[in-house]
DNA sequence: CAGCGAACGTA
DNA sequence: CGTACGTTCGCTGT
C-alpha cells in the first residue's frame, strides 16, 4: 500500500474492531500452524497483531485505538430479543486468545476501548464522528460491513479480503460502485437485504441489486415506505409482507454515534511502548518473525531508535599497532572487541578485528596486513588480563585467535552471556537485537554528522566500519548489561562461572576427542547389513515395499492395510512411536511390528555412526561445539556433532562408544559422573531430613527410600518395589503426575496415586518444597538456582490451564536441573584450574550434564582421579553430599561404569 | 529449498 | 497428563 502514503500535515486516527478482526484471523489461520509448544493457540493473536503491524506501517496513524465488544447485552438485544441469536458459541480456542490480544495492546501502549451495552462498532462510529469534528481523518479496520455506513470523504474503511494480509480501501466511491448506493444509504440497503450473522433476516427474494434499485428510485427508505404499495411483482409482495422486519432492521443496524466515552479521539495517542514487555510477551507467544516485523515498523515511528553509532575510525598501518594501543586502548577503560571470521569444530580463522572504547577513536585491523611487530603488540594486549575487554559471544573468536597463536584474557564481559543470564529462554542473542533493546539504538554508523562513508566499491571500508560499530556497541552494551545483571543478582554468576567457563569450553572444543574410524566403518557396514535384512523381512511380512522411515506410510500399512487398532493421536495422524508399536506387538503380535522396531533401532544407530565418520579431523579427532546460551535451565548443549547423546542404553549402542578412544600419547580415558546429583539437590533444597538421611546412610538410595515407603527392611525390597520408587524419585523433579506415574509403571491410576501419597507420608518435606517452589515462582515471576540463576516463567499466572501447568512443571524442574548445571560448571572450572596448578597434562574433553570425560596422560591416572574426585565433590556443599563415580578404559565404552 | 512434525538419542 | 536438549527423516508449501 505504498501508493497511499499519508499526508503528515493532518492528524490521522486509526480505529480497529478488535473482535471482528481477531475472529477473522482465527478462521483464516490454521490452528495447527499457530500454537505455542505449550499448546496455547495463537492464530487469532498472531493474525490480529500481524494486521495491526501492517496497518501501522502502511498508514502511519498519529492516533490509534482498538474497540472491543462486551459480553453484556446491548440496546439492540433490548429492541430485538432474537438479535444475534442462533450464533454458534465462541470456540474456546478463540476465547483464550482475547486476553492475549489485550496483553499485546497493553504492552504496545495502544488504547483499547469497550463499554457495556454497546458494540465495538458503536464506539467506532462515535469516535469517527468526533474525529471528523476535530478535523481528523479516520481509518476504520473492521471485518463488519455495518461500518460502511460511516464512510465519508474523511472516513475510510479498510476491510480484510480473504485472510489477514489484504485490506480493501473502502471509500464512498467504492461503496457506491459495489452496492449501487452511497454509504449513507448502506444501512437502508442492509435493512432490506438482511444480515444472517446478526440473525436479522431481510426481505426474501430481495438482494442488493433490487434493494439498490428501489432505494434509488424512491430516494431512500422513507420514500420507499411511502410508496410501498406501488412496488410491483413478487418482490413487491414480499416487501410489503416483511416491511415491519425491514424497519426493525433499519433501527437496529444504526450505529450509535453518541456513546459517552472516557477518551476522545485526540487523546488516543500512541504511548511509549515497553520493549522488555514486548520481548517477553512475544517470547511466550513464540512470535519470532512478527517481532522482527514489529521492530522494523516501530523503529520507523520511534525517532530514538533511528540513531546509530558515531565512529571515528583509524586503521593503523604497518608498525603502528603498538602505538595505537598505547594511546587509545591502554587505560581507556573497557575496550569493545569485535571480530570477523569463521569458527567451529574447534578451530577458526580471523579475518578482521575492531577495537573501540566508549569514546575516542576506534581501530580496525586487518590480520592479513599485520607485520610481526604489530602482531606481537596485539598479542600482548589481547593476552593482558589487566586490559579489560568486552566481547559478544567470545568463544568462537577465541578459537580463531587460538588458531593463530593468540590468547585472550581480561574479558570482563561477554554481552551474549550476560544477556543469556538476564533473559534465559530467549533463543537468540543477536547483537543488533540487544543494542536495540538495551541502548535503543540501531547497529549502524551514524552518517549524518561527518564521517561520511567513501564507498569505493571494494566494500572493505564498509566491513571495517561495520566491525567498528559492533566494537563500540559491545562496549556500551556491556555497561548496560552490567547494570541489568546487578539488578537481577547475576553478577557473580557471570564473572565467576560463565565468563571463565568460556575459555574452558573453547579448550575442550579445540582438543576434541579421538575416534577409531576403522571401527566406525566396520560398525556402519554391519549395521547397514542389518538394516537391509530387516527391511526385507518387513516387506515380506506385509507383502510389499514401503518406506520404513515414513510414519505416514507406516500408518497406512498398520491401520489401513492390516487393520490394527488405532494408537494415540498425533497432530497429523496416529503415533507409530516405539512405545505404541511395542503395545501393538503385545496385543496383536503382527511380525511387521517387530521388524519395524528393530529397523528403527539399527537405522538410528547407523545414522549416528555415519554422521560421526566424516567429522574426524586429520589427527583423527572430533571437535564438538558447546553452546552456552541455549538451555533455559543453564545447562550446556552440544552440537555438530552432539556428543552429549552418544548411545549407551543398549549393547549395540555402546558399540558406538567403543569408537571413541584415547588419543595417541595418552594412557586412557576417564569418565567421572555425579551419582544422582539432581536427587541430592532436591534433598538439599527441600531440607527433608529423611531424604538427606537416605543419602548419608551410604546404602542404595532407591532401596532405602523404597524400604521406608513400603515399611519393609531394605533387604526385602525386591526389584519391582525398587523400580517403582526409582520412577517416583526421578519423576518428582519433572513434575510427574499420578497419571504419568501410572502410565510409566503400567499400574492403575489409583494405585499410582496411593503410591505417591505413601511416598509423601515418608518424605513430606519434598511435597512442601515442590509446592512452595511453585508458589514462590508465581510470586516472583522466576525460579532461582543455588547460584542465583533465574528462569522467568510468566505463564505461571496464565488463565490457560495447559500453559499454566506446563509452567508449573518447569518451575519444579528449573531449580533442580539448573543447580546441577551450576555445580558441574563450577566443577569444570575447578578441575581445569587444578590441572593447571599441578602442572598435569591430562585434559578435559567433554561435559555431559552430570559427567566429565578426561584424557589421561601417561602416569597421571592416580593423580587425576584424586584431583577430579576432590574438585567435583567439593564443587558445592550439599546436605546430601555429592558423590562421584569414575571409570577408566581405552575407549569410552570401557571407561563407562 | 525452508520449515515443520515425528521420532529418538542423551542427562 | 515428566524436564532439558539436538539430529534425522519425510513431508509440505513457497
Amino acid at each position: 500500500m505504498a501508493t497511499n502514503r499519508p499526508t503528515p500535515d493532518k492528524d490521522r486516527l486509526l480505529l480497529l474492531d478488535g473482535h471482528s478482526l481477531a475472529y477473522r484471523a482465527f478462521f483464516a489461520l490454521p490452528l495447527e500452524n499457530f500454537s505455542t509448544t505449550t499448546g496455547q493457540p495463537t492464530n487469532a493473536v498472531y493474525g490480529f497483531t500481524s494486521m495491526l503491524i501492517n496497518v501501522l506501517r502502511d498508514e502511519q496513524p498519529t492516533h490509534l485505538g482498538v474497540c472491543f465488544d462486551r459480553s453484556e447485552p446491548t440496546f439492540r438485544h433490548e429492541a430485538y430479543v432474537e438479535y444475534k441469536a442462533g450464533r454458534q458459541k465462541t470456540p474456546d480456542d478463540f476465547r483464550s486468545q482475547v486476553s492475549l490480544i489485550f496483553e499485546v495492546l497493553d504492552a504496545l501502549r495502544i488504547p483499547r476501548l469497550s463499554k457495556a451495552g454497546f458494540e465495538a462498532d458503536d464506539l467506532i462510529a462515535t469516535l469517527a464522528t468526533q474525529a471528523g469534528e476535530l478535523g481528523m481523518e479516520t481509518l476504520i479496520v473492521t471485518g463488519d460491513r455495518d461500518a460502511y455506513q460511516l464512510v465519508t470523504d474523511g472516513v475510510t474503511v479498510l476491510y480484510p479480503r480473504k485472510g489477514v494480509s489484504d485490506l480493501v480501501r473502502t471509500t464512498p466511491a467504492v461503496v457506491e460502485e459495489k452496492y449501487g448506493v452511497p454509504p449513507t444509504r448502506y444501512r437502508e440497503l442492509a435493512a432490506l437485504v438482511g444480515e444472517t450473522s446478526d440473525n436479522l433476516p431481510g426481505v426474501p427474494g430481495v438482494g442488493p441489486k433490487t434493494a439498490a434499485k428501489w432505494l434509488n428510485q424512491h430516494d431512500g427508505l422513507d420514500g420507499l415506505v411511502a410508496h410501498v404499495d406501488e412496488i410491483k411483482g413478487k418482490a413487491g409482495d414480499s416487501l410489503r409482507e416483511h416491511l415491519a422486519q425491514v424497519l426493525r432492521n433499519h433501527q437496529i443496524n444504526k450505529l450509535d454515534c453518541e456513546v459517552e466515552l472516557e477518551l476522545t479521539p485526540d487523546r488516543l495517542t500512541i504511548g511509549q511502548w515497553d520493549r522488555e514487555e514486548i520481548h517477553s510477551l512475544f517470547d511466550t507467544l513464540q512470535f519470532r518473525v512478527l517481532r522482527e516485523r514489529l521492530y522494523a515498523t516501530l523503529s520507523t515511528v520511534e525517532p530514538e531508535a533511528d540513531e546509530g553509532f558515531e565512529i571515528e575510525l583509524a586503521t593503523p598501518g604497518p608498525g603502528e599497532v603498538a602505538e595505537w594501543l598505547e594511546r587509545h586502548a591502554r587505560g581507556a577503560g573497557r575496550i569493545g572487541v569485535a571480530v570477523s571470521g569463521t569458527w567451529g569444530r574447534g578451530t577458526g580463522e580471523l579475518t578482521g578485528l575492531a577495537l573501540a572504547g566508549l569514546a575516542g577513536p576506534a581501530a580496525y585491523l586487518d590480520p592479513a596486513e599485520l607485520i610481526e611487530e604489530d602482531e606481537r603488540a596485539l598479542a600482548g594486549w589481547l593476552a593482558d588480563a589487566g586490559q579489560p575487554k568486552a566481547m559478544h559471544d567470545a568463544k568462537g573468536p577465541m578459537l580463531a585467535f587460538a588458531a593463530r597463536g593468540l590468547t585472550l584474557a581480561g574479558v570482563t564481559s561477554d554481552t551474549a552471556l550476560a544477556a543469556y543470564l538476564a533473559l534465559p529462554g530467549q533463543r537468540s542473542f543477536d547483537l543488533a537485537d540487544l543494542v536495540l533493546r538495551y541502548l535503543h539504538r540501531e547497529l549502524r554508523e551514524e552518517t549524518g554528522t561527518g564521517g561520511q562513508l567513501t564507498l569505493d566499491g571494494s566494500g572493505e571500508e564498509e566491513i571495517a566500519h561495520d566491525l567498528a560499530v559492533r566494537a563500540r556497541a559491545v562496549a556500551e552494551l556491556a555497561d548496560s548489561l552490567d547494570k541489568d545483571l546487578e539488578r537481577r543478582g547475576a553478577v557473580r554468576l557471570l564473572h565467576e562461572v560463565e565468563l571463565p567457563l568460556v575459555g574452558v569450553l573453547a579448550d575442550m572444543e579445540r582438543t576434541g576427542i579421538a575416534v577409531d574410524n576403522d571401527h566406525f566403518a566396520a560398525l556402519s557396514s554391519s549395521l547397514g547389513g542389518q538394516v537391509k535384512a530387516v527391511e526385507e523381512l518387513a516387506f515380506s511380512a506385509v507383502g510389499h515395499d514401503f518406506n520404513l522411515g515414513s510414519p505416514k506410510q507406516i500408518q497406512q500399512v498398520l491401520f489401513d492395510e492390516l487393520g490394527l487398532p488405532k494408537t494415540k493421536r498425533t497432530k497429523t495422524g496416529y503415533t507409530t512411536d516405539s512405545e505404541a508399536l511395542t503395545n501393538l506387538l503385545v496385543s496383536d503380535g503382527h511380525p511387521v511390528l517387530e521388524h519395524l522396531l528393530r529397523w528403527r533401532e539399527v537405522a538410528k544407530l547407523k545414522s549416528i555412526v555415519d554422521s560421526l565418520i566424516p567429522m574426524a579431523d586429520d589427527a583423527g579427532r572430533i571437535h564438538t561445539t558447546f553452546n552456552q546460551l541455549v538451555a533455559a535451565t543453564g545447562r550446556l548443549s552440544s552440537t555438530d556433532p552432539n556428543l552429549q547423546t552418544i548411545p549407551i542404553r543398549t549393547a549395540e549402542g555402546r558399540q558406538i562408544r567403543a569408537g571413541f578412544v584415547v588419543g595417541e600419547g595418552f594412557e586412557c580415558l576417564l569418565t567421572a559422573d555425579y551419582s544422582q546429583i539432581e536427587l541430592r539437590i532436591m534433598a538439599d533444597l527441600s531440607g527433608d531430613e529423611a531424604l538427606i538421611e537416605a543419602f548419608t546412610s551410604g546404602a542404595d538410595f532407591h532401596t532405602i527410600t523404597a524400604s521406608r515407603v513400603f515399611d519393609v527392611p531394605p533387604e526385602q525390597v525386591d526389584g519391582e518395589l525398587r523400580n517403582r520408587i526409582k520412577a517416583m524419585n526421578y519423576g518428582l523433579a519433572y513434575g510427574l503426575s499420578a497419571f504419568g506415574l501410572s502410565q510409566q509403571l503400567r499400574i492403575p491410576p489409583d494405585e499410582a496415586r496411593q503410591l505417591m501419597e505413601e511416598y509423601f507420608e515418608q518424605f513430606g518435606g519434598i511435597r512442601d518444597y515442590l509446592r512452595d517452589v511453585v508458589a514462590k515462582a508465581r510470586q516472583d515471576g522466576y525460579t532461582e538456582t543455588i547460584l542465583g540463576r533465574r528462569r522467568y516463567l510468566p505463564d505461571l499466572t496464565s488463565d490457560n490451564r495447559q500453559r499454566r501447568e506446563m509452567a508449573e512443571r518447569m518451575a519444579l524442574n528449573a531449580p533442580i536441573q539448573g543447580s546441577a548445571a551450576d555445580i558441574i560448571k563450577v566443577a569444570s572450572l575447578n578441575v581445569d584450574r587444578s590441572l593447571r596448578e599441578r602442572g598435569l597434562t591430562s585434559r578435559m574433553l567433554l561435559q555431559v550434564h552430570d559427567e566429565l570425560v578426561f584424557e589421561v596422560a601417561e602416569g597421571e591416572l592416580d593423580a587425576l582421579r584424586e584431583l577430579v574426585s576432590e574438585q567435583m565433590c567439593g564443587a558445592y556443599e550439599l546436605r546430601a553430599p555429592l558423590v562421584v563415580s569414575m571409570g577408566t578404559g581405552r575407549t569410552l565404552q570401557d571407561a563407562g561404569h
